[in-house]
DNA sequence: CTATTTGATTGAAGCGCTTCAATATTGCAT
DNA sequence: ATGCAATATTGAAGCGCTTCAATCAAATAG
């Protein structure tokens, strides 16, 4: 690139303006037909594809691309291997499509995505945590955004699905089998081992760092409480969701709670773990044990048995997050549907505990 | 962003000039402490946080990203949705995580990608497909990128595989077997129904857009040769990745190719759709047709019966391609090597044709 | 044939920041 | 005190483009 071409070269040649010559590119209406092939003539000669966009952007221009970024602590790696975003995405990559607009995946550490809300070259944001609001907000150049799974008030946009529902569905579902023991295995948002949380065990205040995991330990209980099991005497064990920590999580939920004879899990990724311990101990689902996932991501079909699950419209959530990036709208809250797709992965307690 | 703070007026909050206000940001080395809790003061006060990048960017900054433009004319979220890109991503996110930089994933038709290359505000490329490399090379601001799976000279950096040596392997493991009806299922690069092509039909010579699949094509063909079996005298379908053509590619090849015990897949997507298709038909797999795939992607695995396939090292491609991107260093061509990996979708032909 | 409108083109002023030569300040030895 | 190198700071010049008020030309109306 030495003495790249500029705009202004193309300009000269052509012996008009600086300003005729940028109208020839973005607004060719403006310009007379003849001059306009004047530029263009010129800028062929001089081998100028077109104005550098970081001269545009400077001018308020748009950086053609919006930021994702994935909720809790994990790899872009990990996040592209997640049915559960990879079906968020198609959506969210759709409407990006619809737009000609291409999308920035931003990965990991809280440090980085921090790093990311200031200086990625976006037009805005899809944010997985509620913690970035806030950084989103007071960046120079305001940004639309908005936050998934989580009300952040009227102010902010937000997308998210009515998670204690859901839960509640799914915990019903498993009573009215006739099941009365459960154990549940939530999530852990931060890369850790698993965690056990023994019946009225003080740490289970701190189960749900994520509001939507909240939600469905309270959806969870809705339904206990009205068969009169406490919430409190269910055992939860939480676990990280890359490869390897899920299946320690399901590993610690049999060997800690043999008696349950259902497993509420939070996530299908959670729930297949769970299958995969399941098998390695011999253990048969649904004839030993039952087992419901949430989110209906694409491997709650393909799992072996498919899992009993709830659905949430992830595909539609993406392209609705997306959307509301787009049309930088006023805020709005979206809540989507939840609905409780029973497969093969439950039955009623066959084995007496 | 009413008046939204610049660096200036940070600076002149500070009571220091706007260049030392920049160095306070940007090489604190350079600025006595004092001055530097000064300006660190005035920006708290100003809630500024720190210098826009658009306005850096065009000093030569960088974008802190680089894009990846799958091959082939497939959507963000079809891409996103493959498991071999995902694999591939998985090696290329983990350098971006190294180098804290993004991903940029840029999608769709050649229209979308070619604007994406002027226009995305990245520090580098990763291409699917040779024909972009001349017009990254135009690009006003020179940036690095590399090609993948071809050699586009001594000039450009390239990763790919030995796909012909791949090829030869799967069709001699075949013929080892006692296999001597083979059909091809290839891949069509273009959003299309599938394409048939028979023995000796004209429109062969058109298979195989990609010098990739053309490799593969011939590698196959060396096997065949040294068996003395022509090339020629073998079926083909060319099928579009994206899921429902690729199916229908298997479907087409069951019903035009009935005489086939052994079916060389050139990708573990397709293999895994014959097998689908297979299973939809009541045909055996092995036991009535044997399928090898390519790519060893993680369905490979998962797959029922697990596929005999061809493994390339997808995760290190994206590492290595990510690392040339990134170390801007002189051209290199990368290739990587293949190697059979046996599952149980081959055996000796059991079926009499 | 002049007054008005409409349309095309220009020129200059930024956008927010970095950089670099030039100047100002310091520290240290003499 | 005095000189000189080392260190800090400044000011102005861009980076490549867009925008907008102002100008100029052509077309229409009166």
């Amino acid at each position: 690139m030495p003495g790249s071409i500029k705009l202004a070269d193309v300009a000269k040649l052509a012996g008009v303006s600086l300003g005729t010559a940028s109208n020839a590119f973005n607004r060719p209406e403006r310009v007379r037909q003849e001059v306009r092939e004047q530029v263009a003539a010129a800028a062929r000669k001089l081998g100028y594809l077109g104005p550098d966009p970081k001269g545009r952007l400077l001018m308020g221009g748009k950086a053609h691309a919006i930021g994702v970024l994935p909720a809790g602590e994990v790899s872009v790696a990990h996040a592209i291997n997640s049915p559960f975003f990879r079906d968020f995405m198609l959506g969210v990559s759709e409407i990006c499509d619809e737009n000609r607009a291409n999308l920035l995946v931003v990965s990991g550490t809280k440090d980085r995505k921090d790093w990311a809300i200031r200086n990625a070259l976006v037009d805005g944001f899809i944010l997985g945590h509620i913690g970035e609001v806030e950084l989103v907000s007071q960046r120079h150049q305001k940004v639309p955004f908005v936050v998934m799974d989580v009300d952040a008030g009227p102010d902010v946009s937000s997308v998210r699905i009515d998670g204690r529902t859901g839960a509640r569905r799914a915990a019903e579902h498993l009573l009215a089998l006739g099941h009365r023991r459960f154990a549940i295995l939530s999530v852990l948002r931060r890369p850790a081992s698993p965690i056990w949380h023994p019946p009225s065990g003080l740490s289970r205040r701190l189960v749900g760092s994520f509001p939507l995991d909240q939600e469905k330990l309270l959806g969870y209980g809705d339904a206990f409480e009205a068969a009169g099991i406490s919430l409190d005497s269910v055992p939860i064990v939480e676990a990280h969701p890359p490869t390897g920590w899920v299946e320690a999580g399901a590993s610690m939920l049999f060997e800690r709670a043999p008696e349950a004879t259902a497993i509420l899990a939070m996530s299908d990724k959670h729930a297949v773990a769970v299958l995969v311990e399941a098998r390695r101990r011999g253990i048969g689902v649904p004839s030993d044990v039952s087992v419901v996932g949430f989110d209906n991501a694409p491997d709650a079909v393909t799992s072996d048995p498919p899992l009993t699950t709830v659905a949430q419209p992830l595909v539609e959530k993406g392209r609705i997050a997306a959307r509301i990036v787009f049309d930088r709208g006023p805020p709005r809250q979206d809540v989507l549907p939840v609905e409780l797709i029973v497969r093969s992965s439950t039955s009623w307690p066959r084995r007496q505990s």
